[in-house]
DNA sequence: CTTGACCTTGCACCATGGATCAAGGTTTAA
DNA sequence: TTAAACCTTGATCCATGGTGCAAGGTCAAG
């Protein structure tokens, strides 16, 4: 199949299929007389795993690392499990740093609802967000 | 006072502080006869403005905003509300994507806890990440 | 006189995950 | 035969917030 064909099947953009091969993601396919890459089914099953590595939060860098262990004939498993862990960490962390911007900025807000733009001076700029300069 | 003591003074790179002056965050400051800048300190409120903005999670752009209006002469309060509320809005969309993330992915790894890796074929890839294939 | 520290401009680069364009070759159907 | 639809490579661009480099001008001290 070509890389028109195999794009659609997979609902995804033909330059995307490309992209995918120049970062080590898909296999170079051989080609057909006229250049044109020549795909098999199985092209279609790495582009759904990509998808699903992406559905969990991987990047296309780790979803990479997955496969070049199995091009290695290795078993991926306990990488990706701790790839998963890492990965739950990274998320994590995140979500405190979220909940402390959040924190913060309801500060603000609250502080905007009881401040008087009157006592906003120029060389404050805004009261609002740079207090107690 | 010249760019390197104005970043000194308010710990940033002078590049940053070119960087700034291109994005409209800071004003041109006059040119001394060798066509150096010649800040005064009115630059390092600017900065110190910037970083509070930071920190409360607006962009550059976002910031940019409200110095353009105390620029143009008008009290920014109410636009800096508005940006708040986006933001604290922003904020939590973001926050129940991560839980939602993290819940698959925690899923993940509980299954991966229980599958066996003799049965991860390699046409599925990985059956952890990718189970239904 | 020369060295070193400072300043100027403009441009390229970092990671992320692609999107889009340009310029050309090929295939297929009308 | 010709136009549409496909394919190829390579390059450039998006947002974010800067950082770094090159090539040159300026200024003070030794």
């Amino acid at each position: 199949m070509r890389i028109g064909e195999a794009a659609e099947a997979a609902a995804v953009a033909a330059q995307t299929i490309r992209f995918y091969e120049r970062r080590g993601l898909l296999p170079q396919p051989p080609r057909g007389p006229n250049g044109y890459r020549d795909y098999d089914a199985s092209v279609l099953n790495r582009l759904a795993f990509i998808r699903s590595g992406q559905a969990a939060g991987l990047t296309l860098v780790e979803v990479a690392s997955i496969l070049e262990l199995r091009r290695d004939g290795a078993v991926p498993c306990s990488h990706v499990h701790s790839l998963l862990v890492t990965k739950r960490e990274d998320i994590r962390a995140r979500q405190r740093e979220l909940a402390a911007l959040e924190a913060e900025i309801e500060g603000l807000i609250s502080r905007s609802d009881r401040l008087d733009p009157a006592d906003c001076t120029d060389t404050k700029i805004c009261h609002i967000i740079a207090p107690g300069t």
